[in-house]
DNA sequence: CGAATAGTGTCTATCAGACAATATAAT
DNA sequence: ATTATATTGTCTGATAGACACTATTCG
């Protein structure tokens, strides 16, 4: 941090140094700020038929609130930030006290800072995402005494709504999310709002339903989850979701299951072409041909 | 927001409203949260000769702090978010009370967590940039009472250093930041670091010097720069830029300009053509061949 | 006419979508 | 042989970079 470094005085006659010791912070109230984790990971499903491959599915992990309110539902792991504790440490030791885990993958999404959003108190909550393999990292969620678990994430666009308006116009766009762990099932409802007047764009994010989902956690999932589809598209944040060596076809299986379309293999291979090195080790016992095993390769190892 | 609408007793026999009722917000010290405002517009440099164009530049407004700390440095404006405004809200009172403009297009950039941000308390703040066209709109910054003024602004990446680590690579990139406002001349030295480890990337960014930019204001400016530099890429933003009639020269130029570098002009109109709309005026008295004025033309008039 | 900008045409390299075709294991 | 996936080849259409060329105004 820069230093302030002033001798001057101000308008009372005070130094910075006597400026500092005279002040209070606390003659204004404040509100209380949390960082909120989305912590995702891919999952294979249960296989019917030998030869057909796993499909896979995104799962996110939630916590079952023990305490009021919300007492019961499922919530995004989170916590208050420290006064002594970065944002970024905060998040980072809510991951780590929800997995396990410490070298993972994080990001920060956006920050939610509504009045009402949480019945206690003012909270202004910044959301995070981090991407875990969880097929190689052991991930303790559940067996903590918290009652951590990895929910299947379904995330589908069902209704779009354009309305021209004198100005400009308006774009509505609900979303559906179900959450299904064994047989527990959330689910949630975000509108979408998108509002063009002139050059004038607004984005406005409301929950309509929610379902045993605590806060207004469904439009952090919401807002998470369209991060992490348009992410995938531009950097290589997918190879944090993989193992150290996968095959073509799993990597693809990932990118559809978040984009929740379908891909062209030859195209797919070309474009990840770059980012990837074959190894010499092939996918064995799998009930038609092998495949052949790559590797991430990281773009500074380029040339 | 959803309710949470629960009748069960928590662990001490409450149920959610006596809890809600005993709930001491106090117990907990709480970090201020602020919002700051990067407003970004065009302006034409002046001229020598008659028959060329001006040169555009890029500008933002900072204010003169008129109170320890950082008396007397440049500051963004931004102020402390109120217990009953959103933090949207606290952005755009800022925006109007330094602007007196209301319409303007607001985005929410970053959340700034480290804890020695403030001397005077632990600070969480939150950026938000916002663009002007203040070749129509009237911005009344320099007008107030408060010490407002436009600084033309130049960001230059300086030095780009490639270090590898055992386990990856290290990206270090200096930029330097010059701001200008008549003989006010304020600079800073941002260091932007990314850390590859493997699968995992981290980004840090740091203000190495600082030179009448108070607090750590100039690495939020660095940050803004570079997002307004991505996203004129692949949105629309550009037209808050400009005024409502517009030559495709002058466009073309607010790229160049934000960019900092040179732009063919067939790619240029080519590019941009789905997006504007001709008009039937032209300039006039400009020494050289008249350009014909477009307009912004939405993505939502396209079909 | 010359200076300066406005605007068009075209060649090429690259890249994504589409789909055909071939390869190879397990049973 | 059949099934299911793996992998390659190729055609096509869209698009960006590069650059040559033409147009139009003022003085």
């Amino acid at each position: 941090m820069p230093k302030s470094q002033s001798n001057s005085l101000n308008h009372q006659g005070l130094t910075e140094q006597q400026f500092l010791d005279q002040y209070d912070a606390g003659v204004y109230e404040r509100p209380s700020v949390t960082a909120d984790m989305l912590i995702f990971t891919i999952m294979d499903q249960e296989q019917d038929n030998y030869r057909k491959l796993p499909e896979k599915s995104l799962q996110l992990l939630l916590i079952q609130r023990g305490e009021h309110p919300f007492m019961g539902q499922w919530a995004l792991p989170g916590g208050f930030v420290g006064m002594k504790e970065s944002l970024d440490e905060a998040a980072a030791r809510e991951l780590r006290s929800e997995t396990g885990l410490n070298e993972i993958y994080m990001e920060q999404l956006y920050t939610w800072g509504e009045v009402e959003r949480d019945p206690r108190t003012r909270v202004i909550s910044t959301s995070y995402m981090a991407l875990v393999d969880s097929s190689t990292q052991q991930v303790r969620a559940g067996e903590d005494a918290q009652d951590a678990r990895w929910f299947e994430l379904n995330y589908r666009v069902m209704q779009e709504t354009k309305t021209h308006l004198p100005e400009g116009c308006r774009l509505e766009k609900e979303v559906h999310i179900r959450l299904r762990h064994q047989d527990i099932e959330l689910s949630g409802v975000v509108k979408v709002t998108r509002t063009y007047c002139g050059t004038i764009t607004g984005v406005h994010w409301e929950v309509l339903q929610s379902e045993g989902i605590a806060f207004d956690h469904a439009k952090m999932i919401a807002y998470g989850v369209e991060r992490l589809r348009s992410k995938i598209e531009y950097t290589d944040i997918v190879f944090n979701l993989m193992p150290p060596l996968f095959t073509l076809s799993a990597l693809q299986q990932v990118y559809e299951t978040i984009l929740d379309r379908e891909l062209l293999a030859p195209a797919f291979r070309r474009k990840i072409a770059p980012r990837v090195m074959a190894t010499n080790e092939y996918t064995r016992d799998a009930g038609h041909r092998p495949s052949q095993l790559y590797r991430f390769r990281p773009e500074w190892e380029d040339a």
